[in-house]
DNA sequence: GTTAGACCCCGTAGTCACTATGGGGTTGAG
DNA sequence: CTCAACCCCATAGTGACTACGGGGTCTAAC
């Protein structure tokens, strides 16, 4: 019977934080627990491994709103698995995109620093790359 | 004569939201311009300039208190770039952990993508790769 | 002269996924 | 009985904007 948790050892076990937990109970992805009779929460198995699931899939970087969903498709066991498919996929795009994106930057900083002979800011190739290429010093330079 | 913007061409003219250069100027980041008779935002070539800087360094990823420091140390032209490399190398060394990190997410989002044989949830390898490996089913599955 | 539309003003609230703060109540060991 | 460790709740803060609502101004046509 000592199955039921409290939210500090539901914290621990999962490596949520207890903030987290009542924020996501708040956000309506976890269901509330019962209550003991000094009120505090009483979490049973079932929650864990929502709550596993939860922290698994935002790992994976899945929004909260993907989660829920995914959530949502799990408790139809005999649905087709397209719809999660789908989400697992689109999120996967964006994942591409996003290292895509990260990829070009690092390619310019590593521009950038590696023509900088560190000398004064005046000659800084860094500063030089992030100002305008047009820009006319008599009317004031990037300081306005 | 025709040298001062208004704000919605300082916006067009660098791509930014009318709404975040008037958030930018309450971050401190760009200077309150002068304003004209009617009470609006009159833009030398000066904020032109700066914020063209701003939204380049915001581009390659700088946070805003970054480029504040950068503006800051750009306004001392003869002083050693060696703190604006410092800023630099350390943005590069966040986007290189960015990047490290997303390619492990995909490797692992491929691999619970293509194991799936799109059947039903029941089935689904993708929900099987969230859902905790020790969960009791007969507690009671991922859904609380 | 006035009216329509485009532009501008300001303050506030919302986004995302938490994190932090503050002020209190409960529980269990010594 | 007291003390620490735990729990409760509500609210505000983070970053970098974006959206909204309710108003004022400017310009050009009618």
């Amino acid at each position: 019977m000592s199955k039921v948790l409290t939210i500090g050892r539901l914290a621990e076990a999962t490596g949520t934080s207890v903030e987290t937990i009542r924020f996501y109970e708040k956000s309506g992805i976890l269901p509330s627990p019962a209550r003991t009779d000094g009120n505090y929460r009483s979490y049973e198995p079932a929650h864990l491994n929502r709550l596993s699931f939860i922290r698994r899939a935002r790992e994976l970087g899945f929004s909260l709103d993907q989660v829920k969903e995914l959530l949502r498709l799990s408790d139809d066991r005999s649905q087709s698995c397209a719809a999660v498919d789908d989400i697992a996929k689109l999120h996967r795009t964006e994942v591409e995109r996003k290292i895509s994106d990260l990829l070009s930057l690092k390619t310019e900083l590593d521009r950038i620093i590696d023509t900088c002979r560190c000398g004064t800011v005046a000659d800084c190739r860094i500063i030089e790359s992030l100002s305008p290429a047009d820009a006319a010093r008599s009317e004031g330079d990037v300081t306005a």
